[in-house]
DNA sequence: ATGCATGAGTC
DNA sequence: ACTCATGCATA
């Protein structure tokens, strides 16, 4: 039942579930470490299991006031070149600028409280359908085997009902089956929020501050880009359009980000990443902010975490590694010191409301997804009359679930050992470098 | 941590 | 109308 709540800012029954989280203080292990990460405990024992809470804003929602400004500019505006020094960057940070205008008033009052997340993922129907997952071995794309020379994947499996309809399967899961088994007793605590909205705050004088994120728009990538190359099965020329742009890929160094890093480079990579912020005692939405701040593109805690669990394109990844890096450097060679936190509320236009699925619709969705990942406009249309969603809703489910596909990182997000399922399951997966 | 949403760039 | 990169809001 999908019910419509009229006003897209009434959405206070979300308190309803707010749990009294009892806050402890952790101090993080360098005992250097300026900063203390607070984190939350999150009673996961309490489950509010709403079922039935389809909440779509009405369709109507208006926008108030449609600023677009996203500008994370800075009245200092001192744009300083360097910050970007080799220009090997592919960083095609969005963020084009469109409105120019700058908030400045940069009005934070959302540093949102709210970090909970025991890591209990894993959607109830994505009991990773076996033959359904291909899990072919990664060679998404043409320069991606180039350098996939990580050797990982081996060539055992064949079958595995790589169907799919249109040829148009390929790629993503480069990263191979890996169970991902991190999850710590916790997540994004994005808890210290002390903010400190100053322009041009530098941290030790190491950390550039003056990034202020000016006029560095649209660095996108004008190369290097036409997405799925790898027209799923290699071993016909695509005709495609150009081969891609990788010029020199020499040898790879997992740790010079000149060039491109092959999956294990990036897992590897992601795995310390998370290691070393933690214990550096940053938040994924800290390193997000600090990104903006020391190089202009500015990153939501989603996309770290996405960077974390390897849950981005090979591509995203290849992009975001040497900004990470970099943060990482700055970091931990500033570790000690304040840090400038910075928000640049985006805040303005009216978002939709999220809708919130059935589960029983989403099953019935993900049924649909199976027999046909790319239904027609008239399709999604008669599925969404019969169950009883908006068009657009549909649409977007199939798009995301798609685009999910794609990636699914940890096929088995569901349950370890599923791998086996597969029965060609890669030997060996993430290794667990114990932290130097 | 993840589901649904937005928007630029493509096709 | 789709893909892709991203993120708000939510679980």
């Amino acid at each position: 039942m999908v019910q419509f709540t009229g006003f897209v800012c009434s959405s206070q029954w979300k308190d309803i579930f707010r749990w009294p989280l009892s806050p402890l203080l952790a101090s993080p292990v360098d005992g250097d470490a300026a900063r203390v990460s607070v984190l939350r405990r999150t009673p996961r024992a309490i489950s509010p299991a709403p079922g039935v809470m389809a909440t779509t804003a009405s369709s109507h929602y208006n926008i108030l006031t449609s600023s677009p400004s996203v500008a994370y500019s800075e009245p200092g505006n001192m744009q300083q070149a360097a910050t970007y020094r080799d220009a090997h960057a592919l960083l095609q940070s969005d963020y084009a600028v469109h409105g120019g205008s700058h908030p400045l008033g940069h009005a934070h009052q959302w540093i949102s409280a709210l970090s909970h997340g025991d890591a209990a993922a894993a959607a109830p129907w994505s009991s990773s359908p076996p033959g359904e997952q291909d899990v072919k071995p990664a060679v998404p794309s043409a320069r991606d085997e180039l350098h996939s020379a990580g050797g990982l994947q081996h060539p055992s499996r064949l079958s595995h009902a790589v169907h799919q309809p249109h040829g148009n399967h390929h790629d993503a899961r480069a990263w191979r089956t890996s169970t991902t088994a991190h999850t710590p007793s916790m997540a994004t605590t994005n808890a210290q929020t002390l903010v400190y909205s100053q322009p041009g705050f530098s941290v030790n004088g190491l950390i550039p501050a003056s990034g202020q994120g000016m006029h560095h728009h649209a660095l996108r990538d004008p190369h290097e880009e036409h997405h799925s190359p790898h027209v799923g099965d290699r071993g016909h020329p695509p005709s495609q359009q150009q081969q891609q742009q990788q010029q020199q890929q020499q040898h790879h160094d997992p740790h010079s980000d000149e060039d491109t890093p092959t999956s294990d480079d990036l897992e590897q990579f992601a795995k310390q990443f998370k290691q070393r912020r933690i214990k550096l005692g940053f938040t994924q939405a800290d390193v997000g902010l600090a990104l903006g701040t020391l190089y202009g593109n500015v990153f939501s805690q989603t996309t770290i975490c996405r960077f974390e669990a390897l849950q981005l394109s090979f591509k995203n990844m290849c992009k975001l590694k040497p900004l990470l890096n970099k943060w990482l450097e700055e970091a931990d060679s500033t570790s000690g010191s304040p840090t400038s936190l910075d928000k640049i509320a985006a805040q303005g236009r009216k978002r939709k409301k999220r809708t919130s699925i059935e589960v029983s619709v989403k099953g019935a969705l993900e049924s649909h997804f199976l027999k046909c990942p790319k239904p027609g406009a008239s399709e999604i249309t008669s599925l969404a009359d019969s169950l009883q969603l908006e068009k657009e809703v549909v649409r977007v489910w199939f798009c995301n679930r798609r685009q999910k596909e794609k990636r699914m990182t940890p096929p088995g997000g569901a349950l370890p050992g599923s791998e086996d399922v597969f029965g060609d399951t890669p030997p060996h997966h993430g290794v667990q470098t114990p932290v130097p």
